[in-house]
DNA sequence: ATTAGTGCAAATCATTTGCAATTAG
DNA sequence: CTAATTGCAAATGATTTGCACTAAT
């Protein structure tokens, strides 16, 4: 991870993508971030640092990176659409507490692909999310079961 | 299925909610609804046998259905809210040809419930949308358009 | 009669779009 | 220079809200 300015550049690039200032930072910083930021939060981060940005060019970037399949979108209920920049398979925890959500590797869910009669199914995608609390992200050392 | 009026009007006097031609319109309505509406499709629906009706009174209606737990929601990305009457734990599968969303028994993945560490997670909810296509149309379950 | 529910229209919220000014190639 | 990109503000679409009016208990 941790992709900075010439990888980025190289990515937008070879997709001939024009490059811009703002095209660079909000995908520099939405490809960057763990936390599934939603449209305004890229909007807020990114004008903290390049103060000539608009909303709608963020719109605009963000629908052109999960257009050219740099990005991922995901939207959970409340009407806010996030944003994920780890584009293999893998599922979500959201905390109801915190709003929080988090990765779950695919192997942990991997069950779930069988589960359905290809003859009947193609299975193009499968999204899991799981809802509930996370009992600590830094999980001190617990008694075992 | 096929709650008619009087286990609607049951349900509903159950929790104390007044009954108005209205209510008893949209949830007889929603409540026996196959294919997971939308409250525009809802309003078209109920509409037609209720010359009477306002958009804020569906949004209304269906708001309190779903806080009094007697029926599901469930956003799928584009923005829109669909509402589902089935309460038991189920799964989706979206039809990308057709945007037909299809319920999926809760058994086909069940497995997933126990891939996540009880100790951390504390799961509450599980939803799983499996996107593709569907391929036979034989005999499908529900009834033809 | 008192309260709850309804309809309408205005208000929000997230997102999109039209267009003139600006910048990239 | 010519086309693409940006910012702004207005437009959109889904949902909510305020308020006078009507129906329920």
């Amino acid at each position: 991870m941790d992709r900075r300015r010439d990888e980025i550049v190289q990515l937008l690039s070879a997709r001939g993508i024009s490059r811009t200032a703002q095209r660079l930072a909000i995908a520099q910083f939405v490809l960057n971030s763990l936390d599934h930021p939603s449209a305004e939060e890229v909007f807020q981060a990114v004008s903290a640092t390049l103060p000539v940005l608009s909303k709608a060019t963020v719109y605009n970037t963000l629908n052109l990176l999960v257009r050219e399949g740099l990005l991922g979108a995901l939207n959970l209920q409340g009407g806010g659409v996030r944003y994920d920049p780890l584009l293999t398979p893998h599922s979500h925890f959201l905390d109801t507490q915190t709003n929080r959500l988090v990765d779950i590797p695919a192997d942990r869910v991997r069950a779930v692909e069988h589960e359905l009669d290809p003859a009947r199914y193609q299975v193009d995608e499968i999204q899991v999310i799981f809802r509930g609390r996370i009992r600590s992200e830094d999980a001190p050392p617990g008694p075992p079961d």
